[in-house]
DNA sequence: TATGAATGGATATTATAATGGTCATTAAAT
DNA sequence: ATTTAATGACCATTATAATATCCATTCATA
């Protein structure tokens, strides 16, 4: 009954979802398809589709990649097919490199 | 008890959400937080983040921007902070020009 | 202008994501 | 080497996203 869940989202945030949305939108018209057929190819229902083209930000990170996807919207400025892998591969370099387990070092101690 | 759904995702969406995860970790170490830190300061659960890292589609789109932007990781390539705002300006300008409806010509009746 | 496709929005139901808790393991700092 | 924070993983519960379906409206075409 009563809503026990409210969540906050920043700016960017929600200006990012719009924006992605609107690119998708955006995406789909310049394919000339409808609501039906991208939600049908994504394996989705239109009312699903029309949220995220609204920039909802409740929706599944996979299915806003997805349409993304399926209209031609490069994530991560991906130019071609590879940029993600290779972006990928150099990410796991960096990480590799840090220290697995980050610890605040407890007590600044510098009176000895 | 049955599974009652399966989604399949694309490569594309599987390494673009793994990509956005790894950054997410990595902005993490690099700014030195803690897994339980970075998960109370976005107002969700450290397992949640856990998935976030993982890159699970199954998250939420605004639970993903929302930790990327708490470290820092550019959406979309957004140098400054304008950078997102004026593209969405862009995008609203050429959907403005596009048809409102999109119409799939009900037959090529080119023989006039 | 008429007409039907396309869209926008709302709702009840169903599938599932997010949570909070627990336990085992790892590894940073002493 | 010891200690203990940090991490990784799992599970039952709860909150909620996705669906299907509906109706109203818009608008491209005939």
């Amino acid at each position: 009954m009563a809503p026990i869940r409210k969540r906050t989202y920043s700016r960017a945030t929600r200006e990012a979802a719009e924006l992605l949305g609107k690119l998708i939108r955006l995406g789909r018209k310049e394919r000339k398809m409808t609501g039906n057929e991208l939600a049908g190819r994504a394996g989705i229902s239109r009312a699903t589709l029309q949220k995220i083209e609204r920039g909802d930000l409740k929706c599944e990170v996979g299915l806003f990649f997805e349409v993304a996807t399926l209209v031609g919207v490069k994530l991560f400025g991906a130019e071609d097919s590879q940029a993600v892998p290779m972006h990928l591969g150099r990410i796991n370099d960096k990480l590799a490199l840090l220290p697995q387990s980050v610890r605040t070092s407890m007590k600044v101690d510098d009176d000895f």
